[in-house]
RNA sequence: GGUGCCAUAGCUCAGUUGGUAGAGCAAAGGACUGAAAAUCCUUGUGUCACUGGUUCGAUUCCCGUUGGCACCA
């Protein structure tokens, strides 16, 4: 039976690794589940797969597309149930590995049918909160769509906007467009975690940010500082490195708040983490040997 | 050895004219359905070094002890 082997866990738990070493065993390729890894042109900061691992599998999803390109979680659903179905006809395994758990959810859950905003209405919607601030935005999401207002985060304007920009392009609230439902796949799916102790993960995370440092992150950064307003790059490690170009703050400072941010980041993977009981948890030693043993290999 | 200063949160420190204490940093918890490494919400975690004294009451004042720092020998 089709089986998508999903590799997951907060970011320096060595997921890469171990999806790379379960792909030679099982010889399946890999879904990389992670938002930033997808662009081109910053693979120290977002520790992709390096070119040596990149050889010993065969991995999508990396690398892929250039800084200033749109994507989604939304896309990525559609192009990994596309990959995955090519796949299947003549692979009987599959892994998916990455810390970005919408992503994953993506696919292991499915998202709503939702309508592509058209520029003019994202720029419609963000004049709102540009000029009226996060009242103006309440608001308007309010008259346009009551119900979500209702149960929506009313400090998070990003949320709202958003809402609106799908009420205002669809021509209905954005909350009847809001199922909830779970998709069917038509393979089995089976998600592990590595689950490492926090002391040692914050550890593994502030020595990796020194390693970025000494590969070279100051200079990839510096080589794309000119689109540091994309979405793309509005990204841990390349806000800091920005934030140090532009005067803001001192070497050593935007090196320990990059290895703060990365530890936040990690904590909320965890959070998220912990409202997804089907994922079975990792201990560091033996996860391979415990895939497998799930598998039955 | 002598004198002085210091000892309060994980760290750096503030403070309490005596009524068991608060900032920064670090940290903890949470939300999450098409930008998600995004965006947003909540939280001070403490034998106030230790022993004894004065006091209704001591983290605060006093004696001593220990540890640290500085200066003098």
């Amino acid at each position: 039976m089709a089986t998508l082997i999903v590799i997951t866990g907060a970011t320096g738990s060595g997921k890469t690794q171990l999806a790379i070493d379960l792909a030679r065993r099982l010889r399946c390729h890999i879904l990389s589940a992670d938002s930033r890894q997808i662009f081109r042109d910053i693979p120290i900061g977002t520790a992709a797969p390096t070119p040596e691992q990149l050889r010993q599998a065969p991995h999508h999803f990396v690398g892929m597309l250039g800084l200033d390109e749109y994507y989604s979680a939304a896309r990525y659903e559609a192009d990994a149930l596309e990959l995955l179905r090519e796949l299947f006809a003549t692979d009987e395994y599959a892994i998916m590995c990455g810390g970005s758990m919408m992503y994953i959810d993506a696919v292991t859950r499915g998202i709503d049918q939702l309508p592509t905003i058209s520029p003019e209405v994202r720029s419609r919607a963000l004049a709102i909160y540009d000029s009226g601030g996060i009242e103006a935005v309440r608001s308007e999401l309010q008259r346009l769509d009551p119900e979500y207002y209702a149960q929506v985060d009313r400090c998070n304007h990003k949320r709202m906007v958003h809402a609106i920009e799908i009420s205002l392009e669809a021509g209905v609230p954005y909350s009847t467009l809001r199922t909830g439902c779970t998709k069917e796949r038509p393979f089995r799916i089976l998600q592990f975690a590595l689950q490492i102790e926090r002391d040692e993960l914050f550890d593994r995370i502030n020595r990796r940010v020194d390693r970025m440092i000494e590969l070279g992150l100051e200079q990839e950064a510096a080589a794309v500082y000119g689109l540091r307003h994309l979405n793309s790059l509005n990204t841990v490690g390349y806000k800091e490195m920005f934030a140090m170009m532009d005067g803001l703050m001192d070497r050593p400072t935007a090196i320990a708040r990059m290895a703060k941010n990365t530890r936040v980041y990690a904590k909320k993977q965890l959070t998220w983490l912990k409202r997804r009981p089907e994922t079975v948890m990792l201990p560091p030693d033996g996860a391979l040997e415990r895939i497998l043993a799930c598998l039955g290999l």
